[in-house]
Formats: structure tokens, C-alpha cells, sequence
DNA sequence: GACTCATCGTTCACTGGAAT
DNA sequence: ATTCCAGTGAACGATGAGTC
């Protein structure tokens, strides 16, 4: 059953049919041969991502190459369209090949999935360059006192360094997306913030991390590259810092860009990432 | 004590409002 | 008209908070 739940399936596009606009393609449908490891039923809506013949096979790290959405299922093939985003969606589809496969999650564990072979291997990144590293707890157990509102702790010597570990946006995988849960006043558990006000925006705020930690994973087919950025504002400092929400201005904008290979604001180099840190503290300690 | 309901934090995939 | 992007809901398990 593990294996079942883990395993991917993948069906082989066998056609693709795309209908041109005035300014290049506007839709695509494509047909896909439902393979017999299939052993759940297929319903119209389903959707999956597009991944090449040669990742399948080994020779590539994992792309998203397009969206793919079921519409209508016959005997042994699917039927459904390809999609993307407007701005990206030509470019994707001169990227799709017959015979690359439409790969989809049959139980959706994909997302949490991800997240702990992110945390795991930024666990032993941490540890490859020299830190103390330790996964923060959950912020669930108010009564012993262990809230965190960051995911690694990291220690070198005195020196702590919080890192917030996040992913880049699934459907524009050129942009960070920092975004916590909300949480609302009154009522929850953690609604009690001690000296904390309560968030009241999705975006995170500046001062609960001193690092981002962004997964490359999505983009670079790499479960170990990371882009760090310190946790301040960018008139705080104009080359390290990241851009304000403009109505809170105490939280980061959620999908800043991030440039491949990563730049200013952002750098791929954990160490980098901690001399940053220690500069910026001295700096703000010395005004 | 048994029970019900709400909440957190993570992902993906989307909406809707604002800005350009 | 188009682009940008903050915000939302789904699932999960652990937990707090309230009711009977």
C-alpha cells in the first residue's frame, strides 16, 4: 500500500492536438494511454504535470514540462487538455514531445511528501557545513511552552540562526512563495500570542526568522539546492533586503522572484547566507 | 468523562481585487 | 486588457476549548 500511495502513475501522450490563434496556440488537447499498473479508476477533473520521455527513463532530473487535466476518460486512454498559465503556456507547449508522460499523484501526497524530503535535506545540508541543526517542534503545544514561529534552528558556536524553510509557487516556478496560515483573533489556541500581535495577513513576517530558506526542488530537479535570503526589509538594506507588503509593512511580499542561478537578494550558498546574518545584526546593532 | 468543534502549518491550485 | 499577487480551501494529526 506505501508503495502504492508513493508511486506516481504515468500515462504516455499518444496525441496532441493543438487549436492556433492569431498569436500562436491556444489550447491543446492531448490523448493518454492508461497504463495497466493502473489500479484506481481515472475521473474528469484529475490533473497531473507533464514530465519527458527522458526523466522517466532516468536521464533527466524532474521539470514540470505543462499542466494536464483530465476531461474525459474511455476505455485504456484519457482525454484532456494541456494547460499553463497564459504568459507561459507556448513556450511549455513547444517543450512537449509524444510519448513524454502526463505524471499524476493518485492519492495527493505529493505535497507533504515534498516538504519533508525538503526539510530533510536541508537538515543535512545544515549539518554538511558545519552547524548544529535542529528541526523546531510543532506550534501546537501551547501548555509546554515550545511555540516556534520558525522551521531549523541552526548554531554555530553562541550564534543562532532561525531559518523558515519554504518552497518556490507551483505555478510560476521563478518566484518564491513565503506564505504562512493566518491566524484569527479571538477563539484558537494561538490566538494568545504572549507579546505577539496576532497575524492578520497570510504574507510572513520580518522578524519571526533571521533567514528564508527557499527549495529549489521544483525548478532544478535537485532536492538539495536552496536560495537563502535574510528576513529584512529592502530599505533596511538595499542589496540583502526583500520587498514589504505595502499595506503591512511588517511582513515580506510573498512571491519575490528568484533569479537561476540565484542573485541578490537571494544567494544559493548557506555559509554565504550566515555571514549575511552576522553583518546585518552588527549593523543594526551599531545604529 | 465523553463528546463536538475549531485551529495550526504544509502543499497545490485556484480566485478576485488592485495595479499597470 | 493584462499582469500581479494576496488570500483561500482542501487534507492531515495533534491539540485547545467548549458543552452535556
Amino acid at each position: 500500500m506505501l508503495v502504492r500511495v508513493l508511486t506516481p502513475y504515468r500515462l504516455k501522450l499518444l496525441k496532441i492536438e493543438v487549436t492556433d490563434g492569431r498569436r500562436g496556440p491556444r489550447a491543446a488537447i492531448f490523448i493518454a494511454e492508461v497504463p495497466s499498473d493502473v489500479w484506481t479508476t481515472f475521473e474528469p477533473g484529475t490533473t497531473g504535470k507533464v514530465v519527458s520521455r527522458a526523466h522517466v527513463e532516468g536521464a533527466e532530473p524532474f521539470r514540470e514540462l505543462i499542466k494536464g487535466r483530465i476531461l474525459r476518460c474511455g476505455p485504456g486512454f484519457v482525454e484532456g487538455e494541456l494547460y499553463f498559465d497564459r504568459a507561459r503556456f507556448s513556450v511549455a507547449l513547444s517543450e512537449v514531445r509524444l510519448g513524454d508522460f502526463l505524471e499524476i499523484d493518485p492519492f495527493g501526497v505529493t505535497s507533504k511528501m515534498e516538504s519533508a524530503l525538503c526539510e530533510a535535506a536541508f537538515f543535512t545540508e545544515a549539518q554538511r557545513f558545519g552547524f548544529g541543526v535542529t528541526r523546531m517542534p510543532e506550534n501546537v503545544a501551547k501548555h509546554v511552552g515550545t511555540q516556534n514561529y520558525h522551521d531549523f534552528r541552526l548554531e554555530r558556536g553562541q550564534i543562532v540562526y532561525r531559518v523558515e524553510l519554504k518552497s518556490l509557487w507551483g505555478t510560476d516556478t521563478t518566484k518564491a512563495r513565503l506564505i504562512h496560515t493566518v491566524s484569527r483573533s479571538g477563539g484558537g489556541k494561538n490566538s494568545a500570542r504572549d507579546d505577539r500581535q496576532i497575524w492578520n495577513t497570510s504574507s510572513c513576517r520580518f522578524q519571526d526568522q533571521d533567514l528564508f530558506a527557499v527549495s529549489l526542488w521544483l525548478r532544478t530537479g535537485r532536492i538539495t539546492d536552496f536560495a537563502y535570503a535574510l528576513s529584512v526589509a529592502n530599505d533596511q538594506h538595499a542589496e540583502w533586503g526583500l520587498p514589504k507588503v505595502p499595506r503591512h509593512p511588517d511582513h515580506v511580499t510573498q512571491n519575490p522572484p528568484i533569479s537561476q542561478p540565484p542573485t541578490d537578494p537571494w544567494t544559493p550558498d548557506l555559509l554565504e547566507a550566515s555571514r549575511r546574518v552576522d553583518a546585518w545584526r552588527k549593523l543594526r546593532d551599531a545604529t
